[in-house]
Formats: structure tokens, sequence, C-alpha cells
DNA sequence: ATGAAAGCGCTAACAC
DNA sequence: GTGTTAGCGCTTTCAT
């Protein structure tokens, strides 16, 4: 197959038999073209299959257009649909989606941000749990700031305040009704499903947790506390190690929605009838969420939403 | 807030005290640099946070390392994993994907191809069906063709073969094998839960349930076909008026799992028992048909890969 | 090993 | 209205 280079603009000139800027003018719209000489630019554009090239577009001063997201897994229902939303409202506006996994690791999640930011994106959201370590929390800060005061857009979601616009559930509160919800139901042999404490959302949820079973006199060490990733997988590894040392757990707290299906799905395995035998709750209110079988009781979190003092 | 504009190469050579080449070959790697230079010209970019300017590199003739991926929406969960699987690949290889929705709209469509290939993508992934309409498709094959010949890589995911490198489902045999499961389970009073006509996927399906129905004496003409949106809602939408029009089918197919989830959400809704009182079937083994209430049952297609003649 | 300089393809002044 | 030209920020010869 000859592989033949993209025609650029002066090319499209040159059959049009008109100058470089004509060209651009006719086909960029941005100055008035004689209707014959547009016609001729078009026609010839259109022949040689011309596309123009984005990058000198961009390197030209002309707008970009481009927004970055990352997020932990577009697997995973809770992120697909934040995908959903923001491919949506960006292509609405004629935006191109740039999509990373962060995979819920610091480092990746930095690097991403700078090849995002290496595409000249004109904004960035970042959706899911922020993460404990300060030090990483700091360097992720330092980039959106550098980002943030060359002109970038940063929109974070389900992560701790950043200085920047920010929606975020209370997770605290969350956990605190999860908890609350059960231990009205009578339970006290609970088990909690967590995904790794790396993360402020586990940390958050859990403290919310904590603050419901300190109420009726209780604390986290009465509970059997398993960690796992914070994934369907995790769920479903999770449950299995818990039916295998605590069997006797009558409810079951998973802290997001994805692990929450993965528990439910090794009980349904295992012939364990939910919520007969045992409960099990959920968070997020995943879309999906109400489609399990058995269906998930899952809290569906109010957010909050901080609006930078950076904002423009 | 002060818009500091973003720092170039050139300043931070200015700031190291050498020259732009030896800035860049630090930072590229590309050539030897005196480890002492390196160092002054590694310190200088972290201190003014420098990031390299995506689109003057990649106008300078480095490589992109974009891919694009086009789907009808990521917030399918049939779409999502292949989006998911989409960006892990690239990531491993260093790739950036852009991703967009056709939202099964050939203009669309053919819209968003344009401008990946504006953005140089060395990859394209198509996902989702192709269309009835031979002037559109033939449209997008001309398209990918160019970017083919131009050096660009263009994988199709369950779409006719268009001379590109292609993975199709047997959807003809599916359609048969869905319909004939039912058939010999005794059903007659069969309802269709289809989307749009104007996709392949659809006919497909179609016909291999009308061949099925042929062996039995049966044809489309004696089941309930209802079309509607190829989602979830669509399903939904459909359920509704099957359960108006049609309330004694024994037995829904519905075209793809996205539909079936819909379907089996309104019939729990109304309190119908699925399969007692009538069987759903779905396709696509969607990850999360598993984990539907009540259990979908969903055809699993075997696929096909096309590797095409114009593969370099 | 390092620097100077020539583009990459385009837009946006700037002339006419 | 149209053409000429100077960059945009970088990589890469080509000298040295």
């Amino acid at each position: 197959m000859s592989t033949e280079k993209n025609s650029r603009l002066i090319d499209v000139a040159r059959v049009a038999g008109v100058s470089l800027a004509t060209a651009s003018r006719a086909l960029g719209g941005t100055a008035q073209v004689t209707s014959a000489k547009a016609a001729r630019v078009h026609q010839a554009a259109a022949d040689l299959g011309y596309v123009p090239n984005a990058h000198a577009r961009a390197l030209a001063g002309a707008a970009t257009r481009m927004a970055g997201l990352i997020i932990h897994d577009v697997g995973d229902p809770y992120f697909s649909e934040i995908a959903r939303g923001v491919v949506e409202v960006a292509e609405r506006n004629g935006i191109l989606v740039l999509i990373s996994h962060s995979r819920r690791e610091p480092d990746r999640e930095l690097s991403h941000i700078r090849s995002l930011r290496a595409n000249r994106v004109e904004a960035l959201v970042l959706a899911g749990s922020g993460y404990v370590d300060a030090d990483s929390e700091e360097e992720t800060a330092n980039e959106l700031r550098t980002f943030g005061a060359s002109g970038g857009r940063v929109v974070l979601v389900g992560r701790h305040h950043m200085d920047v616009d920010t929606v975020i559930p209370d997770n605290v509160a969350g956990g605190a009704t999860a908890a609350n919800h059960l231990l009205d139901l009578g339970h006290r042999d609970i088990a909690i499903v967590a995904g790794p404490s790396t993360l402020t959302t586990v940390e958050d949820r859990l403290a919310g947790i904590a603050s419901a079973l300190d109420g009726h006199g209780m604390s986290l060490d009465d509970l059997y506390l398993v960690h796992g990733d914070f994934t369907r997988d995790g769920g479903a590894v999770a449950a299995n190690k818990l039916l295998e040392t605590h069997p006797s757990v009558s409810a079951v707290i998973a802290l997001n929605d994805a692990m929450a299906t993965g528990v439910l799905a090794r009980f349904r395995e295992r012939g364990i009838v939910v919520p007969d035998e045992i409960s099990v709750m959920g968070f997020n209110d995943t879309p999906g969420a109400a489609d399990t079988n058995p269906a998930l009781t899952t809290i569906r979190l109010p957010s909050r939403s901080w609006e930078s003092s950076l904002s423009r």
C-alpha cells in the first residue's frame, strides 16, 4: 500500500489556485473570501481528502479544544457514568476528550496529568478518591495549581478539596447512615468489605461507620474488616475470605457498589440468599445497582460542590 | 489570578545556561549530554514546571502516540468494557486515547473520524454496529481508507468488514440460536425488542431469528416486533408498549443486553416474574449481565476476526 | 558534546 | 479580498 502523506493546506491552495492564506480563510471561515474561490478551495480540499493538522493549528494559536479525563477505570460503572457525562458535555462544546486510567496509583495519575498538560488540554477532570498519603496529594495539588495558573480549568469529582472546583459526596455521613441502618435493624455481627486504606474515600466512609458504632457502644474492632481492590473482583475475593473466616456475619457493608456487586455475585454462586441470610449494602448509587440480583441496598450520597476561589 | 504562560524549552535552556538543542537532548534522552549539563537542565525544567508542548513536538516530527476511539456511548456497559480494553492496551504502550460518542449517528461518526484524523492519531477503533444505509457506510469506508493510506491503523469491532482489521460476532447465527432456544422450549407467542432498523446488527440478528422461525414454519410476521433505542431506556420503553398491546407474550428476545436490562427492569417494577411468567433473552454477554435481577439469559456470540489485506 | 539554524503546517498580523 | 510573511515550540540535521 502506497503510504501517501496527508495533504497540507498548501497543497489545497495550490490545487485551488489561491494563496495559503486564502485557503486558510476559506476553510476556516475566518474572513471573507470570494464565493467562487471559496468553492474551489472546498472542492480541492475534498478531492485531496484534506484534514487540517490539529497540532499545527494549535501551535499557530488556534483554540485546541481538548479536555483530559482521569478516572480509575472506565470499566467500572461508577466511572463510565462520569465519563459518559464528561464526553457528552465536551462534545456538545466541540471539545475532544483524552481519557486515561489512574488505576488508583498516585504516580500514574501524576504522569497522566503531565501528559494531558503536554497536550494542552483546556480542562482536566479528575474523578475518584484522593490518597491518604499527604506527599502524593501535595504533588498532585502542585501540578494542578501550575495547570490552573497557566489557564487550565480543573474539576475534581469525589476527591478532597484542593483549591479547585470540586464535587464530593459526604462520605463520612454516608458511612454513618449505612452503619446506623444495619445497627437499627439489630445487626451486630457485621463485616466491612473495604477498598485500600490508601484512599481517602475508604478512610472517610470507615470514619462514618466508626462514629455510628460509637453511638451504639461499639467500635470498628467489633466488626470484621477486610481490605481489597475497590472493584467488583476485589469484592468477590473479600467475600471468599469472609465466608471462610467469619461465616456467622449477618450483614456486609461494602464500601462501594463495585465491591458490593462482587460480594453479591459470590454469595449468589454459593447459594447464599440475600437479604434473608445476609444483608448487603453498597455505596454510590452506581447506575445498574438497582438491576443487580439480588437488589442491592445502596447509600445515595449527598454531594457537596466547592467552587474554587481560583475560578475565573 | 496571574495567568503565567507555560514555560518553553527555551526558557529551560536559558535557566540551565545551555542551548535549546542541548536542553532538548537532555530532556528527550535523544543524544549524549554531559551529565552535569543534563542535571542542570532537568533541575531547571523541574523548577519552571516545564511540560513539553505535545503539539510542537508532534509538528516537529516526534511520534504523537495518540489513538482514537469511537463508540456509541461509554455509559453502556458493552462499550465501557471495550473502552476499558482499549485504554489499558494503549496506556501500556504509552498511547493516549481520544474518546468520542457516535450516538449511532453516521454523520456524527464521520465528523469524529475527521477530528481524530486531524489530531493525527496513529490508530482508530470504531466499535458498534454499522449502518444499513450504504451511502453513509461508503463515506465512512472512504474516510478510513484515506486514513489507512496515510499510515493510520484501523480496527472495527462489531461492524461489517471494510477492508480493515475487524472483529465481528456472528449475529445471524446468534439470532438463530436465541430463537431456536425459545422455539424448542415451546414458545410461540414471542416478542422481539429491537434497536433501530438502521443498524446492521439489528438487521443481522433479525435475519437469524427469521431463519430459525422458518425452520418451524413461522415467520417474523408471527411475532410482535418493537423497535426502539438500542439502550436500557429503549428496552424499558419497548417493554411498556409490549405490556400494553401484547400482554400475552410468553417470551421476549431483546436484541442486545442493554435493551434486555431495560425490559427486565420494567418487568420487575410491574411485578412480572421472569422467567416464570415471561422469559427474557439478551445478546452480547455484556459484563454485568450475569448480575442482573432476574438473571438474564444472554447469547454469547462467537466472534470472527478479519485481518485486513491492507494491514502492514 | 554542543550550538546554530532549518523546518514541521498552520494562523494571524501586516501589506497591498 | 488577497497575498506575503512572521512566528507558534519543538526536533533534527548540519556544522563545529
